[in-house]
DNA sequence: CCATAAACGAGACGGTACGTCACGTCTTTAG
DNA sequence: CTAAAGACGTGACGTACCGTCTCGTTTATGG
């Protein structure tokens, strides 16, 4: 966000309201028209603000798109299911679930494509999005050290190192099952995953696995 | 591709030059320019070809890079290195050495975000790149089994899913490494995810993973 | 004018058609809306064009708003009175008719204003206004030559110098008198001015004038 | 002008400093830019006040140009040289030079331009600048009666007619020399003009001028 | 060997959206 | 109540590409 009301100043403020308005009109024109026929006049009639409003607020199209599709991911949570396995297949249950909208679909893989070619704007979506998020591997890492699934941690970088692992992992694999190969993430194929993940995982420091 | 010559038909043929200087010039251009400052005429211009010209064999700008891009992946080749683990990290480093491309990442994407709004493209995606490459994992398992790694295949509907899996595992994980972690997927990185994902293959079907 | 077909050229011809129409619909938009409420894409959407057609040819308002007053001007015609004071008075009436169409009053002013501050902008009023309607003055005098109600010329230079200052004086005047005064240039008032500058042109090179 | 302090009123009183630094921001602005770019805004900025205080005291860009411009002819003073012609073209001279000076040229013809829409416009620039310079036409001819170059008035209806007739004269010749034609009107052309226009108002009534 | 017909280059065309600018108004805090 | 500050809705700007359309020209094949 970046409306910060600059305290003791003079002038009219910003109105706080147009913030609001204007990321839910812009997840709304991305459910009817998709990222790429998107357009900030479009979004700003829907949101009842004028053109020059939004871009005194917002650089552009796609640090635009960023804010309204991060706002959409603070809905995760991680459940409380009793097994290391049920809180991961929750999680990623929520996060296919997200993905499957048509906002997030539309939105989330264009701005990851022009972030290929601008550090700022990918680094607002690590901020904004992926970092943010990492919590949950880590709530839930932690929860399952206390009921004794997961032993404690030995090496914090190690640890570091391993969450943005299961990180790539998680959301690559729902990612490409979504958008690419355009099937489900269902709950079948979600416990499919979690348990190649969560086997994979307890495996990994030992001997590599032999077939039998 | 789409220009064949139609046989026996009167009037000047197509030009053959014209569809290899035209996806020259696109992935030039991807490099150049990426992919939403990439203008068709920028490319007809480059290729040194009227603007007509490319719209006669192409529908539009994402067909273009669909066609572009599915080319880099056909350098993909399985290399026999004696192992299972081998084989898979050999071609995951060669997968993450095109993701590295600039052509490549801007591209690809790009039309994926696009073909979440469009069924045909998300098709022609499918079948120009994807399925087109499910053929090194179709290749490895077989190697593998020749080698006794892993056990024949019992279910072919089974091993067409298992397939599916980890071809989403594989190609989401590398990718969101690469474009959105914004880090390399260099050996140390392969090698780690390779043993994870091996090892949560090996292991699934069984009892899930318990700590020791 | 500025679309000359460019002869021996290849691709699409500029239509002449829209020429016509553009400079057709800018008087119609300098009557209804005056020099400061016309806007280009109004002009455009008038003339059944796009606004880019538009640009194409014309450099801007300025450029647009000279060539289609010029062409009301390019209506006067001498009339054969008979008389010098006749021809004169003839001219200066339909001049005066020409001003006072609100098409003329509107915009000849506003590019005039312009120019003070553009060099090209200037020439072109000189060279399709201006310089353009001297024949009148020119033509004027040779049959009043003719008719021996003026003495054959001297110098050519002085006879230069003199159009000049005859068509400061008239053009000004009859300016003054519609513009700014706001009054009616009748023919009252058109045959009392003639009076003033026939007279005073005659007397001119004599002694100064002093009342009786 | 308009900012009269109201007198028996409340709250805090208008600034008499910003008038004048207004008007003088304007004309500044009115050299640098000219009238087409100047804007409000900056003419703010440049007096040090805020835009609002600009708007409560004038209507807007036509208003305050012509305040602004006024006062630069109130400079205008009838010389005494002995003789009308000598008057004349001081007083001629003196116009031209202030027609010289950018932010009248540029300001000037401008504010016409918008009169010929603006009925209030109109009124203002006659009241402000025309009838106010008028004087001059009429303390020359008093000055010129009492040295005896020119006779006592005859009916005053007439006398104001001529009035009009020779403003429209003078500044109209004056102003198309300078803006049209763009040639100094330097002396050698002041004499000339003057010449004409007094050999023509001395012989006018009479029989027209016929060349010998 | 010429006629037919399609492909070609060039570039003008009607559109749509862009991102910016100035307008004139409104809303705040300070005096 | 005025002033400075600055956000606001509005609307035009001039530009850039889009995808289509005319042109005149080139290059095959088939009569």
């Amino acid at each position: 966000m970046q409306s910060r009301t600059p305290a003791g100043r003079t002038g009219r403020p910003r109105s706080a309201a147009a913030d609001t308005a204007i990321l839910a009109a812009t997840r709304a024109a991305l459910v009817e028209l998709g990222w790429s026929k998107l357009t900030l006049g479009d979004v700003a009639t829907r949101a009842g603000v004028a053109k020059t409003t939004l871009y005194r607020r917002w650089a552009g199209k796609n640090e635009l798109v960023v804010d309204a599709v991060a706002e959409l991911f603070d809905e995760l949570r991680l459940p409380d299911s009793g097994t290391l396995a049920g809180d991961v297949e929750g999680v990623v249950l929520q996060f296919a679930a997200i993905l499957a909208r048509p906002e997030a679909k539309s939105g989330l893989m264009a701005v990851v494509a022009e972030s290929t070619r601008d550090e700022a704007l990918r680094e607002r979506i690590r901020a904004s999005i992926v970092e943010r998020q990492k919590r949950l591997v880590v709530e839930g890492r932690a929860r399952a050290q206390g009921r004794g699934e997961l032993p404690p941690e030995t090496a914090s970088e190690e640890a570091a190192r391993t969450v943005d692992l299961i990180f790539d992992i998680v959301a690559g694999a729902v990612v490409h099952r979504t958008l690419v190969s355009a099937e489900p993430a269902d709950e079948e194929w979600v416990r499919g995953f979690t348990q190649v993940l969560l086997t994979g995982l307890a495996g990994a420091g030992e001997e590599p696995a032999s077939p039998p």
